[in-house]
DNA sequence: TTTACAAACTACAGCCTATAGGCACAAAGC
DNA sequence: GCTTTGTGCCTATAGGCTGTAGTTTGTAAA
């Protein structure tokens, strides 16, 4: 009886790419065990069952997002900067939709700690700060580009776009353009006082 | 042998429910079959099988937002209707968090065209058409509300938010005020034409 | 060579979706 | 009132999934 050679880092990297191939809900123990010719219950040595693989799976899709960002960040700015991240994150979820999608999971406090989600924050977090915010504005500044950024993608990936022209990446530029404006005049005071800032 | 009344539109709602109460996930047939006091195979007499049902669910979810809607838009415009629109998304997000992951099912053309969310994006439309774009523009506007709206909510229901400081609930306001000076000062033309609009 | 750990196995239990075919209740026709 | 017919819900079953327990077997160190 040959071993199989099962790591945790093989299992996770096949899942990964039975995610992109197949969408998130293809990856079972079971099919990943086909595809090493082995039995389910033999995963689970390497790995806390389903749930712990594919948080291991959003780990790793973190990090290759943080690399990514790593790679094209250094040396931009303002603007230039802003679409550079932007950029990064649809160019990896359109190349690696299930990967993606492992990375949307909840996940908990500490593993959201260790992981590189925090790296990929303190970016974003960079990268607004650029704009010249008051401190306290600037979470809000990040909050508004990682919900568009996050929309987006998933409305475009959803489908969400797919009935209406001109096609979704048209209006990406367009979406960061307004962004980019917008926290370039970040509007610091309530410009209609008559609705309360909670 | 009683017979337990099954009915499409009572096996949505039960569906919804649980949804809210445990998770879309939750949302078996097996369950539904459980709190119905029925064998799971009398389900498929009155639906489509469990994607059938999801389907449906998402259907009956975007009604409900879109009743809502009607109910809080008409009479508003600009940027009250902004607010308006917003905060029945993420008010029903929260409500709702199980019908509202449903709703974001990606669902097939022919059921998009015939639910409620043909509406929905009407009245995005109409909102942003308020604020005088070129009527090339409009989309990128709704495209771009849809995103950040859709992100935030996703992003603060799966506790995206929760380990920064203040509360996302604090964002919300500022997010918006952002979306609306960035309709109101749409760039028109490309401010960086270093970078081409493809 | 022996020992001992770890990798992978068999065997199950339990839950899920889905299909096929049967029984029985209820309203329509005689 | 009795029969017919449709359909609501049933049983039975097949097949896939996760996960646990206990066992065999490689392999590497003593």
């Amino acid at each position: 009886m040959k071993r199989a050679g099962l790591t945790e880092a093989r299992l996770v990297q096949a899942a990964a790419e039975l995610a992109d191939e197949n969408g998130l809900p293809a990856v079972t123990l079971s099919a990943l065990a086909r595809r090493f010719d082995v039995r389910p219950a033999s995963i689970y040595s390497h790995v806390a069952g389903l749930d712990g693989l594919l948080d291991l799976v959003a780990a790793f899709a973190l990090q290759e997002l943080a690399d990514a960002l790593a790679e094209t960040l250094p040396g931009k700015a303002g603007r230039s900067a802003l679409f550079a991240f932007a950029d990064a994150h649809r160019a990896y979820a359109i190349a690696h939709p299930g990967r993606w999608q492992a990375a949307q999971r909840r996940v908990s406090p500490e593993a959201a700690a260790g992981s590189a989600g925090g790296v990929i924050a303190r970016s974003a977090r960079a990268i607004v700060s650029g704009y010249g915010l008051s401190p306290d504005d600037e979470v809000h500044g990040v909050r508004l580009l990682g919900s568009a950024i996050n929309g987006f993608v998933a409305l475009e990936s959803g489908g969400g776009f797919d009935h209406s022209d001109p096609p979704a990446a048209a209006s990406w530029t367009r979406v960061l353009d307004a962004i980019d404006s917008s926290l370039r005049a970040w509007p610091t005071a309530d410009p209609h006082p008559d609705r309360p800032t909670d």
